[in-house]
DNA sequence: ACCGTACTACGATGGCTATCGTACGAGTCG
DNA sequence: CGACTCGTACGATAGCCATCGTAGTACGGT
């Protein structure tokens, strides 16, 4: 077989309608976190974990991204070793409309505004 | 003196330029929280903490409004033996256009969803 | 088969925090 | 003044959480 069975290794995700808004916001509450979904927003395609370049160990990383999956926040699926992440922008735009972007609009011009490079 | 000297009370609120969104963020991730600056958004105008008859002792009460004025989401002010609250609209609008909306209407939406009653 | 890479699991630790109870200060009314 | 109401301060407690290190698993290439 050719395609790998990454059906082994599925990560549990909470259903659209089991997103609450208060999970959402504490994980966006994190400066880390908060960081994590700007990249995620910037390029709309999905990324490896390993391509953030974060100030924790791998350890702390991995455990952010739990903390934005089981959220509800990203969706996170096995692609050969490599984990990639997405935003769920459909899933929350259903949920909250305009929420997540006013969010990330937020994020960005108080970037702009402390000189924390990095906005888009 | 007729004019109580409500001025030996003031309460510290950090600047416009202080608030932090990962601060505000983490203030609205408490549900009692949240449920406060529901009820303070529904009505236009300052309540006092009294009016809310939330689930906690007293003591837990004020230390959530505590938690909101620190991280800039409200403003308290004495008025005799009252403390009135009421939403900082206009910084936060300011520095984060469309988020307190946006937060609010995510918020009216899940209590809708949920029947947890009180939503506008 | 072997190794390297990517991520995880588990345990530990220190810090934060939501909650409470009790005791207190500030203000108003009789 | 005295009593009552509103809110605060302080201490205690229990739970959560961000962080780390180490050891382990899964997958892909050689």
């Amino acid at each position: 077989m050719t395609t790998t069975a990454t059906g082994s290794r599925v990560l549990p995700h909470p259903a659209r309608e089991e997103i609450r808004l208060e999970a959402v916001l504490h994980a966006l509450s994190d400066p880390m976190r908060l960081r994590i979904v700007r990249d995620l927003a910037r390029d709309e395609d999905e990324l490896s974990c390993s391509y953030f370049d974060l100030p924790v160990t791998k350890s702390t990383t991995t455990h952010h991204f739990r903390v934005l999956r089981e959220a509800g926040v990203i969706r996170q699926v096995y692609r050969g070793t490599a984990k990639m992440n997405g935003l769920r922008r459909d899933d929350l735009d259903a949920l909250f409309p305009g929420l997540l972007d006013a969010l990330l609009d937020a994020a960005g011009r108080q970037a702009a505004r402390l000189g924390t490079a990095g906005d888009a």
